[in-house]
RNA sequence: GGAGACGUAUCGAAGUGGUUGUAACGAGACUGAUUCGAAAUCAGUUGACGUGUGAAAGCGUCCGUGGGUUCGAAUCCCACCGUCUCCGCCA
């Protein structure tokens, strides 16, 4: 969400930040609401001087009552009942500009970091920088569920019976190998500075509309039937909703938080071939970041964070590299995002296990996250980060980490999580 | 789930229909005086948002949220949300 000044002030800025997203068709919005909100401010001003009046009346009235002059106070009262009518025109008036004004602020995108390449999709997204070498071994890397077999990791039929498509059971070797890998992405960041939390795994509706977009909403929440509440879909959800409506001390900037928690997303519509298994599900579990800073330091928090998920999945051998993505694949609140993608030496090719964004003042506008600094109040910016999503992230695990007569090595980081064991060895 | 109490600005807290409510008072914070310096003391300043302006003044809105009654609502009515205490149930 923009701030309403920076749009009347620059909307040809505005309107070129748009185009540069392809979504030229909201173009004319901003002229629209720049028309609508000169409006809004005349017909408040108009709504102002008659509560004045109105004010200025009553209290005349109540001095008349006290002096015991009751026929001119009469004389009053129906002189402001007169008002009343009009006066609930005019905030009916104000209600529906308001309204209207915020919807077009809400679909009005973020203004992008002048840094993003600009493109229309993901095919157009640019690699940055590639960490590891991305080896492709002399013998064949079967698919991931697979792998997963071969040690009784996983069962899908089951999951299908209790809970449908898009559901799993982990079992065993497997099952641990995942707790271990977010235990120790937890301790990675704690060792980082992070603060480490578990949130509200609920969150209401009005902390929803505050952390994404309507169509993200739609694509990814889940309902709890007959409450306000939803199922988070990372979270960041409930992590950025923790400051909603709040106004921080700038000494205690910047927060740096680690989180935990189960996601649930509906993932709404058809996916490929290649996203079966554990690649997209409906439940997974996830180790994130967030941090909430000054303005001026967000880009240096930006680096910091997609680099803590590099060094994180480096330190477990699995190549990986950075990819930025362009103006047409950011979301709408969104002002840079790189992603992290780890090496599939099965596909050839790297696969998305992370996403860096930075949201600079748009989500805090949206959720009222203020500073209270030594140059006055200001919106904080508020930055996300997943330091790992563990079912997807075991496929890189496994694939990377295969051994030709089928175990599978464990890193040296992660076997003390794992009870000593440095290796998977395939059951006969 | 049942019963009761409560929700007022950074915190505590007064305020049960009106010109004296511009939300008292106290604490904290900030500024100044005093002091070699500090503590204590004294004096002053100290909410958010919108509008407006060169800057201001002014005006409007906000007493958990949303409605209602009234010329006028923190105050009365209704619904919802939340907190606390006790009871019940349950990891």
């Amino acid at each position: 969400m923009l701030d309403m000044k920076f749009l009347r002030e620059h909307p040809e800025e505005v309107k070129e930040n748009i185009r540069k997203k392809f979504q030229d068709s909201k173009c004319p919005l901003v002229d629209e609401v720049i028309a609508l909100d000169k409006e809004n401010r005349a017909l408040k001003q108009h709504g102002d001087d008659l509560r004045a009046q109105r004010n200025s009346l009553s209290r005349q009235i109540g001095g008349m009552m006290k002096e015991g002059k009751r026929n001119e106070a009469e004389l009053l009262k129906q002189q402001v009942s007169a008002m009343a009518e009009k006066m609930k025109q005019v905030e009916a008036k104000e209600g529906e500009l308001a309204e209207k004004i915020e919807k077009i602020m809400m679909i009005i995108p973020n203004m992008i970091d002048p840094s993003v390449p600009i493109g229309r999709d993901d095919s157009e997204n640019v690699e940055v920088e590639r960490y590891g070498e991305p080896v492709v071994p002399n013998f064949e890397i079967p698919y991931h569920t697979e792998i997963m077999e071969r040690f009784d990791g996983i069962d899908l039929d089951s999951a299908r019976k209790v809970a449908g498509n898009g559901f799993y059971y982990l079992m065993g070797d497997i099952a641990r190998l995942h707790s271990a890998i977010i235990t120790y992405a937890r301790d990675f960041m704690i060792n980082r500075g992070f603060t480490y939390v578990i949130p509200p795994f609920m969150i209401r509706s009005n902390v929803v509309s505050g952390v994404m977009s309507f169509a993200e909403m739609d694509n990814m929440m889940y309902k709890i039937e007959g409450e306000d509440l939803f199922l988070i879909g990372t979270s960041e959800h409930s992590m950025i909703g923790k400051f909603i409506d709040t106004i921080l001390d700038e000494k205690k900037l910047p927060y740096t938080y680690t989180s935990y928690s189960p996601c649930f997303r509906k993932e709404k519509g058809a996916h490929g071939i290649e996203e079966r298994g554990v690649y997209r599900i409906h439940q997974f579990e996830k180790q994130e970041m967030i941090v909430i800073c000054k303005p001026e330091e967000s880009a240096k928090w930006f680096e910091k964070l997609y680099q803590n998920t590099v060094d994180f999945f480096r330190s477990l051998d699995i190549p990986v590299r950075t990819l930025e993505c362009c103006s047409g694949d950011l979301a709408d609140l969104k002002s840079k995002s790189v992603d992290v993608e780890a090496w599939s030496p099965r596909q050839k090719k790297y696969f998305e296990v992370g996403s860096c964004s930075n949201l600079t003042d748009a989500q805090s506008r949206r959720l009222k996250i203020r500073v209270n600094g030594e140059k006055g109040k200001y919106y904080a910016h508020t930055l996300n980060n997943t330091v790992v999503a563990p079912p997807r992230m075991l496929i890189a695990f496994l694939e990377n980490n295969l051994n030709e007569d089928g175990s599978v090595s464990i890193p040296e980081v992660l076997q003390g999580y794992m009870g000593g064991m440095k290796k998977l060895e395939v059951k006969k």
